[in-house]
DNA sequence: CAACTACATTTGTACATACAAATTTTGTAA
DNA sequence: TTACAAAATTTGTATGTACAAATGTAGTTG
């Protein structure tokens, strides 16, 4: 479906405009779909990421600091992300003993358990949408996008 | 820059997954820099667009179903949106004489002279990312994405 | 070591989003 | 005409986001 229609314009779009116009819908369509898959886990996407970013530690816990560099939304707050996931046992927090300024934040079982579980209808929501696209397409949409975001 | 820098990610990452995190990323750079413009005027994403939905109306009228189907993330609250533009003068909210369970949003002379002044920053800003890609690379873009979301 | 500055995180506040429940009005059917 | 269902919007509640201010800790310099 063409951007015109879903926003139900008559007069007609520059490319420019329709170009961040898609950008910004399509990004809606994914966040919805994957919203939907979260939400009977009782989880937010942003939630979701930081478990995710926690798992790629491989056992080493990681401070806000390194949560928040890898975060999508650069500024989510990461402190009551952390709350909400220390509240239904997914992470624990320890204060870092050699710089009591940091805080050390580790997945449990729990959330490891809960990853492995969401991973394979991630991965099916992931492939879903790309499967409108041969691989040369989907390379060639990687590439315009960070070409197009590049200042 | 490669989406895996972005996300600091030392492990490689599938194409699918790849495509998701691009559109994610992208969507939220173009988001930030149009916050930036829209900040400096005491305005929302939201509520500018809720502005323009009421600007392409030309005079007549707009009810809360029809604003809500013209935005772009589907469900934002209307009503708080229309609240906070009425609080500002941008907007007036009458009810509908006709169908006394609608509501009819009209923006005012002061909120066209917002969009007026706003129009040539927007422009700027939609214009910018743009020229990174040159016309062909911008249809096929738009092309891609339409395809990519359409389930 | 006292005073500063920088760092890491938390807290406060205002606004936005998601979704369900409530409210008001309209149309319709017994 | 009362009763009921549908439509349009609002309200409530929990959560998320943006950003500034506050807190607590570490390192540095006079």
């Amino acid at each position: 479906m063409k951007i015109e229609e879903i926003i139900k314009s008559n007069s007609p779009i520059s490319i420019e405009k329709r170009t961040v116009l898609n950008i910004m819908f399509t990004q809606n369509v994914i966040a919805d779909a994957f919203n939907d898959i979260l939400k009977s886990f009782d989880l937010s996407v942003e939630q979701f990421n930081v478990l995710r970013i926690l798992r790629g530690q491989k056992g080493k816990p990681a401070n806000m600091c390194v949560i928040q560099e890898r975060m999508i939304a650069k500024t989510s707050n990461t402190t009551r992300l952390v709350d909400k996931l220390l509240l239904k046992d997914l992470v624990i927090r320890e204060v870092c003993e050699e710089n009591r300024r940091k805080m050390e934040i580790t997945i449990t079982e729990k959330g490891l358990k809960l990853l492995a579980e969401l991973d394979p209808k991630i991965e099916a929501h992931e492939t879903l949408f790309s499967t409108n696209l041969s691989s040369e397409e989907l390379e060639n949409l990687n590439n315009l996008l960070e070409k197009y975001r590049t200042i």
